[in-house]
DNA sequence: CAATGATATTCATAGTTATCTATATCATGA
DNA sequence: TCATGATATAGATAACTATGAATATCATTG
C-alpha cells in the first residue's frame, strides 16, 4: 500500500485547532446543523462557517443541505483512513523508507 | 477517560507538515541522526533542527546526544496515544460531548 | 587548544491562519 | 414578494509558521 504525506496534510491541518476538534467530537454521535454547533463556541458563525469549510474541504465532515439548515456528518470513512495512514507511518514494516537510508550503508 | 483537545493541537500541528511527516516515517523503523535526515530533503540544516524540535517539544521524537550526533528516535507511545485519542473522539459513545446538544431538547 | 564537523539559535521575511465586521445569498412562511 | 432566519463570502488584520543566511555552541581529534 502506497500512501503520499502530502494527501493527508489538509485532514491533519483541519484537526490542528481546538475549535475543530470539538466540532468533530460533537459529530462524532449524530448530525448537528450549523446554529447549533455555534451554541457551544463563544466565536462568531462568520468564523464558525470558516471551520466548518476547512473540515468539508478536509473530507473529515459532510454537509447536506435541509431547506435553510445545513447538516453537518462526521465522515468516518476519511477518519479511519487517517487513523491507519498514522498507524502506518509510525510503525515499523517491511517496505520501509528508511531501508534506503542507513541500512544501505549496512549492508 | 477524559481528554483535553488542547492536548493534542502540538502533535497534530507536528504532524501538519509534509517534512514531518517523512521524518516520521523515516524514524518508524531505526533511529537516525540528523544528517542522515537531512540528505533526504532539500532543506537547509538550520530548517531541518527547527522541525526536530517542533517533533521533539511535541514529544513524537525523543533526542539523545551521542557524542557530537544526536539520535532521533520515534516514541510510539505518543504517536498510539493520538492515535486512541482521534479514534475516541471521531466515533459514538455513551458519554458524549454531543448529549448536551439536540438529545436535550428531545428529552 | 585549535581546527573541524554536527547541531542549535537568532534574525528577517514571505506565506498562512483565525478572527472579526460588514455584507451577501438562500430558504421559508406570512 | 417581503421579512426573517440560516449560512456563506469578502475584506481587513493580528498572530503564527516555514524558511534561509549568518552565527553560535558543542564534541572530537590531532
Amino acid at each position: 500500500m502506497k500512501y503520499s504525506y502530502s494527501e493527508y496534510i489538509p485532514i491533519l491541518k483541519a484537526l490542528s485547532d481546538e475549535t475543530r476538534l470539538k466540532i468533530i467530537d460533537m459529530l462524532s454521535c449524530q448530525e448537528l446543523c450549523a446554529n447549533e454547533i455555534l451554541e457551544e463556541f463563544k466565536i462568531t458563525q462568520p468564523t464558525l462557517s470558516y471551520h466548518m469549510k476547512i473540515l468539508i474541504e478536509a473530507e473529515l465532515v459532510m454537509g447536506n443541505r435541509q431547506g435553510a439548515f445545513m447538516h453537518y456528518s462526521l465522515n468516518q470513512n476519511k477518519s479511519s483512513e487517517l487513523i491507519e495512514f498514522l498507524k502506518h507511518i509510525s510503525s515499523e514494516k517491511e517496505e520501509c523508507i528508511c531501508n534506503n537510508i542507513r541500512n544501505k550503508e549496512r549492508k
